[in-house]
DNA sequence: GTGGTCTAGACCACT
DNA sequence: GTGGTCTAGACCACA
């Protein structure tokens, strides 16, 4: 499904909400399916099944996921989704941040801009597969 | 010189670390220029010298400042510092996880630009103050 | 495990780093083992944690041991060690430094052969204990 | 006469005696030749004059040079200089861990003997010059 | 005065 | 349990 990287600083189980919910996101996932049970992923990625369980736990908080005892945990719709702007502001934030250091670096706007139209155009092609 | 925040996930130390790394990019603070004393700024900060120092070895190692014991703490040459590749490197990574991230709420590739033009804007104005 | 001497001029951490990069070095420590807690060997050294952590980072920054935070430090594997080059050249520099002493001293070239055969030998039968 | 390195761990006092001593051992400086005041080499270096204080002392308790009040500082004879046996050890030490540290490389006896024979060519010509 | 090291003891998040 | 960070206060050598 995917990997973690236990080195590096990001814990293990950002990692994992992470990856989830990209899958979800990008509809890897699809409403109301069944993600693997805590047991099977933490066995998957060789990982302690409590940070799967903490994963778990905080995806559902977000509203990504909804549990049923007993049955397993599920993508939740689309529209239950209230948070996409969220989302939204801490990819704003990047964009801003990346802007800040690369003017630290030297770099003029057109400059600047270069790097962001190829950027789009790369991640573009990245996106279809 | 400038504030920490206590609260906030980023460690105090860390935020000592990249406020002067932009003092010194920036020129704000210039060639052989010697930083506050340890005991000063941690004084000026209400923070532990400890904390200080911490961060001072961190831009030591990253080269951005040198240490002459007895006396204080300088402002590396930029000749000689050979990692500025590796901030743009960073730069461009915070770039593209922000594309990916708008990307992942739905946004096209015209209302994203929309918001990137939006910013570069932005802190121009900002880089001017 | 080893021990530190208080006194001399070397400080601890720095002595513990010396003495485990020398048992990673010599596959005393295999790749991907655990590495004693910064507890375990801060009491079995009896001297304080904050030592012990500072030459842990140390290592790590080394890129002879990697962190797993939660679960303990490790070994990085030799593959991943890219600068075994840097310690070789630190190697040649001591024996260029050694030979400039013993010239100051007035020996010549044959004595200096003959001292350096001796070591040769002395620290071969050592390598094997 | 030399330079010293502000940046770098070695303190400068230290680097002003091995500088001095050098000088002295190498002939450079001859038997009952007066140094240069510590006025005149701290203003020559840029450095502190309490600084060249220290390193004359301490040349003076290794017995490398002798103090006459009013006169200034000149270089002892060699034949009431007994320490060239310390100088020795520490040369023969040098050579000592040079070797360690290449054996820690992986290298094997023949290779570390290639090597040093190279060293004891090169420095030999250095010598001349 | 400067930076460098060390101890003692505390709190935090993650596994 | 693990490592990571922080505070408080101490001592040292160097300039």
């Amino acid at each position: 499904m995917f990997q973690v990287d236990l080195k590096g600083r990001k814990s293990i189980y950002e990692q994992v909400v992470d990856n989830l919910r990209d899958l979800i996101l990008s509809g890897a996932l699809r409403e109301d399916e069944k993600l693997p049970s805590v047991r099977e992923l933490s066995k998957s990625l060789t990982v302690n099944p409590n940070t799967v369980q903490k994963a778990y736990r905080e995806l559902e908080r977000q509203q990504y996921v909804y549990t049923v005892a007993g049955l397993g945990t599920f993508v939740e719709k689309a529209a239950d989704r209230p948070q996409d702007a969220e989302l939204r502001r801490a990819g704003v934030e990047l964009l801003r941040r990346g802007v800040r250091e690369l003017r630290l670096c030297g770099m003029e706007n057109t400059e600047i801009r270069g790097v962001f139209r190829a950027l789009l155009l790369e991640n573009a092609s990245k996106g279809k597969s």
